[in-house]
Formats: structure tokens, sequence, C-alpha cells
DNA sequence: CGTCAAATTGACGCCGGTCAAACCGGGTGG
DNA sequence: CCACCCGGTTTGACCGGCGTCAATTTGACG
């Protein structure tokens, strides 16, 4: 059986909601589960039989034109939900970029369940109501930004969503990307050679470092922010 | 006092949750509106009191970048809601483009009897992640579509949006937008210029005719499908 | 040190943006 | 009834940013 009380997203996850009593009741309907990077757990136009809590990784939610280009419309991080309540098929597929642990449940269950917890089912609506607000700033960048005001909005969202908390052990500023090249470009709707071009001349202008392949040190936040449009 | 039991929208609207003793309670509380085209009801990055149902006429949501460039990021039509409820601020302006009823709430007062109603939220999250979905489409085509397959798209989602009901007088194939060109514009993330050049060669191809400024009829479906990618 | 996917760099072309001019339709006033 | 006006739209000429294709470099890992 899972244990909630110990679940390292307790208090932040939709079930910080719940009382102990109510949380053993959705813990019993759950199922832990690890997955491998690349998995898809959710296929595009399919039937999504579950939704789940990420525990740890990092998933993509990705929509595709009939022709394969693909774009990248939703970034999971540990805590955040997913799957589509309340809806039968998925509009977009789901995929670990990482290793990831999810806590999964069966949907209709689920719906059931919220249904019977007004807290839980506030809860996911603030949640949906932040995801929307955030697509929405995104669909500005997709439809009116540059290449360079996209990289450098880009680097600022991550920046902030991935920085480790102030007080953390490495004093080295700067963050670790769970994407590659070609993940950043799906995000930000360009292709992978004009996102490498934008990142080398950013670096090239001191405005960034790039210690690794995946390591982002920002230098001059000012420049970036003003860049971002 | 807004008699809410004789609504146009009482049976789509979210209200519709509700039971007649409730709906007095809400009715109360609500404050019919009407605003002429072109009023902005609420401002991009302002405190935002106030969360309303549309009654009639159709609204848009805008997000600009600090040059004044804009991208609509939703459409709102009868019976959808505005606002953010559970959150002081507004990432993005309000604004009608044509003459609308709305049914307003101090956003407070909404938020309070939202929580005592575990079916109206219910309502509210159902439609907040039918917008997310939409939204995220939007994305695809946003960030990977051509002009081409931007124009084409939009005019199948409007189609689907505004076309009178199977049964209705006007036997007239075809649909009236409530957009003029720079707003279809602002919608798919082109200038008005590219707009007016695709839908005018669409038009040549036979694959639409525009009888008028804000008219559609649609040709040939098929095509047009095929051309949305 | 060798291997291979990922990332970078370069050369080139096209789609869609920009600027400017012409056109259209609907409302107003003579 | 017609001339005029005016915002919205269309059309044209031009050009630049970003996509495409291809070659090279990098760095992670055995």
């Amino acid at each position: 059986m899972t244990d909630c009380l110990s679940c390292i997203v307790r208090n932040r996850a939709i079930c910080a909601s719940l009382r102990p009593d109510e949380l053993l009741l959705l813990g019993r309907m759950g199922r832990r589960q690890r997955v491998s990077s690349g998995h898809t757990l959710l296929w595009e136009g399919e039937d999504a039989p579950v939704v789940a809590n990420v525990l740890e990784g990092v998933l993509k939610l990705v929509a595709a034109t009939a022709d394969g280009r693909e774009q990248i419309v939703g970034i999971v991080f540990p805590s955040d939900f997913i799957g589509r309540p309340f809806g039968k098929e998925s509009p977009y597929s789901v995929s670990a970029i990482s290793a990831a642990e999810l806590c999964i449940f069966h949907r209709d269950q689920f719906d059931e369940f919220a249904a019977d917890h007004p807290d839980l089912q506030q809860k996911l609506l603030r949640r949906t109501l932040g995801e929307l607000d955030r697509a929405r700033r995104w669909m500005l960048l997709l439809g009116r930004k540059s290449a360079s005001e996209k990289v450098a909005s880009f680097l600022l969202e991550m920046a902030d969503r991935l920085s480790p908390p102030p007080g953390a052990a490495d004093t080295a500023r700067g963050f670790e990307l769970p994407f590659g090249r070609q993940q950043i470009a799906d995000i930000l709707g360009l292709t992978i050679e004009t996102t490498s071009r934008q990142l080398t001349k950013m670096r090239a202008d001191g405005l960034i470092d790039l210690p690794s392949r995946r390591k982002i040190v920002i230098n001059d936040l000012a420049a970036l922010n003003e860049m971002a449009g």
C-alpha cells in the first residue's frame, strides 16, 4: 500500500488538502510507478485511463501535427498533476524526459473521489487556473516574439522554476536544464539550429555561461530581462 | 435584482449546477451590465476585482509585449466565464469586441460562494480544463504551423464554434465572424497583410467565398481540413 | 583512444514581415 | 441621389530572420 503521509510531495501536491483518513482512502486507490526517461504514458488522441501526481522527475506534454512537427505544450515537475479528469481522451501525449516516479490513479475512480472531496477539487481548480495562465503567457511568446526574445524568456522562466532554493549547498550560481537543445526548440517553436545559435550568441555577448551541455549560468539578469521583450 | 431563472444562458453557464434557492443567493450578488464594443473590463497586470458570466456578445483576452505587439490568447462567447478566481491580478486584459452583456460578481464574494458550492466549483473546473486543452492546441498552431495552415485551422474552428444550429432559418451555408482582419491576425500570430493574402488565395482557389467583410462560406471542407495540417 | 549521438557552425533560400499605395464599402451631409 | 470621407482591407515591392540542408565539432561513455 502507498504510504501517503511520508510522501515527498505530501505538502505540495493536491493531496495537501486531505485529512489523514481521507489520505488513507486515496492512498489505497493509488499505485506508485517508476518510469524511465523517454517512456510515453499517454498518447495524443487516445483514451487516457489514468491521472497521476508526479513525485520525482520531469515530463513533457506534446502536441503534434499530422506530418510529425512537435510542440511542447507543457512541462511537468514534481508535485504537479497530469492527466485529464472528466474527459476520456488526452489532447496531447505525456512522456517522461528523465527517470520519473509517479503516483497513478484510475481516472474514473479519481473523478469519483474528487467529487466527494471539494477541497481536493478546489486545489485542482487552482492548479488548473495557474496552468492556464502559464499556457496563455506562452502563447504570447509563440505568436509574437523573435528567436532571441524567446530564448531569453525561456532562460528566465527556467531560472525561476529550477534555481536551487537560496540557501542550497552549491553556491555556484546557475542551474541545470532537464532538456536537450531539441526539446528547448520544441518548447519555443524554433528549430534546434536557431536555438543553438541564439545561446552561442548570448554566451559570446557575455550574458550567460554554458559550462556544460545542460548547465546555464546567468551573468546579466537585467540584460536578459530587457531582451525577453 | 437579477432574475437568474429566466437568464438566456441559464442552462449553459456554470450557474446550471445550482438549485433555484442557491441561484437566488448568487443572483443577489450579481449585477447585469452592458458594455459597448471596444470597452476593456480588465487590464493586463492590474488588479482584477471582478469575475463574470457572458450573457451576450464576444470578448477577447489579450496579452501584449512591452513594445505593444499583441496576441489574442482567448475568445469568450456567451455562457463563458471570465476573470480569475483565487488570484488578485489578471495576466491578460479582457475587452469586448462587440456590444456585450455581462453578469458581474465581486471576485472575493464569488470565491466565497464557490467554496460553499462544490457543484459550481466542479462546473468551473470542467470549463477551465476545457479552456486549457484549447489553449494548448492553439500553442501547436502558434509554434509550428505555417500561415496557410493557421488560417485554415482558424476557419475550421470558427465554423465549428459559430455555425448556426443545423435547423436554423438561413439555409445559406457559412457564418459571420465577430472579428476584423487585424483581430484574426492577432489570434493567429500573423500580420494583417499575411492574413488577408491567405484568405484571398483561398478564395481564388475556390476553397471559400467571402461575400462580405466578415462573412465566410466554406466550399471545400475536405481541402480545408487537409490544409490545416 | 574510439565511438556515436548531440550540438555547433556555415551557406543559402524562402516565408512572412515591413512599408507604402490603392481600393472598397458604408455612412454623412450637401 | 450623389460626392465625399474615412477606417478597414487588399495588393505590390522588397527584404531580413529563421528554416533547411550539410559538414564539422564536442563531449559523454565504454
